[in-house]
DNA sequence: TCAACTTATTTACGCGCGTAAAGTTTTTAT
DNA sequence: ATAAAAACTTTACGCGCGTAAATAAGTTGA
């Protein structure tokens, strides 16, 4: 490893034999020169170990390699995870993916956008914060650099859409427990973003579906601390008797931790034995869910299906250029994953 | 606004009625400037909202306004916290942070190394993996960009260590637990880090200080899915009758919310009420632990100080150039925090 | 008011690489 | 074997900005 002062590609291209223009195509694409001569050039690589300067590198390609990962509130594992998945699928195609998170503030979902567009992306995966992010801008930065949206939909906005079917998350959950006890009743926090939504009016219908009437409990708060919510509305509907099922449906698994939580702290047993008197459930099949008191029954998301069909659109797209058909929207079904706790 | 062409700092400078190269200091330091160049300047700046090319800026820079954040295992939202928390102060001291995870991998944690050498960072912030770290790596690194490490500490590497005092955090929940009912045993898994190791032999300290004889229960399990190995550890515990005191202190509260998880199946009542069988307790303060069932028992970490201090630090070596002084270590205390697990 | 500073302008070069054009060598196909 | 095609080399320019040096203009204070 004589890994000496190769300070250019210029020093390296003398070095391995192989003129400038030459390596510079090799750096842009190894297959686009020929075998032997890449074979030089990577037998070089291995005892000089140069990288060409990225900044150098990007500005001068008018596209650059880096794709902008956006998630809403990254302090959620969810996000973590998918962010994760979709970190090294870009890495393994050659892309340099940066992560950011909104932190659950719209304001600053605006100035990731913002500064994002001077790092002249190929291509963008956002998941927006939703209700409150600002439609006008997220739209304004669509136009400008290709977009993916993932996990929630803006109606019209980015050049795909991949996500879960919410309405058929719902259905799967209230056909379980319907079938196995008292139809749920639906317990909610103000949606912020169309899931939200989707969730609850497909529990409205659902339940009609199945011949019984919807009951819909939705308890104050905002934010992305959905524990904090679920636990002081736990708290709150059952001191005041609200509950009219022995059954609960939550909009989601963070929602539901915060409400196990008020079940524990108030003794009311949740699960399906006898000496239980409250069934709970949950959606996502959040990554602590499994670690609840009881463990949570839920739907499940499919993150890797998520993940891969997001980059899969994103590379489609950088590929094809823009407009290459119409706006996709691509939903994956979820999964019962019964556990104790429903 | 007359959001027109402007392609360049040229074009900008014109516009503006100011030189480029005294345009060129205004963005490397608005105050370096006369106040009535700058208003000059700010004002065009709001005409035509013009940024300097962030690439060409960088590549021409000796050193980058960039900062890298590197965290052991960001679906922790301990990590997700702690990484928030660091990422706003630098931007508003003017930096531009970038997020990474090694996601419990020592090989990429390598890798995210070595493409931050290519960013020119002015600094890093690294929480390593610990144990599992390629301390040689880590340790060249270290040598060629100035780094502060924070939470896992690698006795030697970097400018600075900021973390907090482990010993007297177990010294803390080891008092608390002998004060108010049976000594403790402590429940752990193999370490990852020195903090885990430190933890502990507190404990044992705080034992024999207390005098008690220390019990270190250690179960088996890898990797950062530490819920996981608490659960299983903690069923395997509780089958097998190896709890030697109906008080466990857990070495962490992920560790502890898998063993409450444990507890609950098997039917042990936990918390500190006449009809509870055992007592449990973590470190930490992990956002989810005062979820837990019951909510959990613990010493908080100081997420504020700690993120503030390893910034400080950073920005101060930053700013004095290298070998300011010697290595410093800023550990920080923990604060008991009270809730019903014990 | 005039010298002594301070700040801005002009001019010019360099950073490391993408990329185009023209010429040369190697490979492929007939 | 020979012409055509493909890949490489040489040469040269441009990207957008940092930065240095020499010069000009503005500011300050007694």
């Amino acid at each position: 490893m004589d890994d000496s002062k190769i300070r250019n590609m210029e020093q390296f291209a003398r070095v391995s034999g192989i003129s400038r223009p030459t390596v510079s195509k090799y750096f842009n694409d190894p297959s686009s020169v020929r075998p032997k001569t890449r074979a030089r050039i990577e037998e070089a690589l291995e005892q000089y170990d140069y990288r060409p300067n990225i900044f150098a590198v990007n500005q001068n390609r008018r596209l650059t390699k880096n794709i902008g990962i956006v998630v809403p509130y990254l302090a959620d594992p969810f996000f973590a995870e998918i962010a994760r998945n979709i970190e090294q699928r870009c890495m393994q195609a050659g892309f340099w993916p940066t992560l950011f998170s909104a932190h659950g503030d719209s304001a600053l979902e605006v100035e990731i956008l913002d500064s994002l567009r001077s790092l002249k992306p190929a291509g963008v995966l956002l998941a927006p914060l939703g209700r409150a992010s600002d439609r006008a801008a997220v739209e304004k930065f669509c136009d400008d650099v290709p977009t993916v949206l993932f996990d929630s939909n803006i109606e019209g906005v980015g050049e795909a859409f991949v996500g879960s079917d919410n309405t058929q998350f719902v259905k799967l959950s209230v056909e379980y427990l319907c079938r196995t006890g008292q139809p749920p009743c639906f317990f909610e926090m103000p949606p912020v973003n169309p899931n939200a939504n989707k969730r609850r009016n497909g529990y409205i219908q659902a339940m009609e579906a199945n011949g019984f009437a919807p009951q819909v409990i939705r308890v104050a708060g905002e934010g992305w601390g959905f524990e904090e919510v679920g636990y002081r509305g736990g708290l709150d509907v059952i001191d005041r008797g609200l509950l009219t099922s022995d059954t609960v449906l939550c909009s989601n698994d963070r929602l539901a931790i915060g409400f196990l939580a008020a079940c524990y702290e108030r003794g009311l047993r949740v699960g399906r034995d006898a000496d239980c008197v409250l069934r709970v459930a949950g959606h996502d099949d959040h990554p602590f869910s499994r670690f609840g008191c009881p463990p949570l029954t839920t739907i499940a998301q499919d993150y890797e299906k998520i993940s891969e069909r997001s980059v899969e659109a994103l590379f489609h797209l950088i590929e094809g250029g823009r407009s290459a058909g119409p706006r996709i929207e691509t939903l994956f079904e979820g999964k019962l994953v019964m556990r104790a706790s429903a």
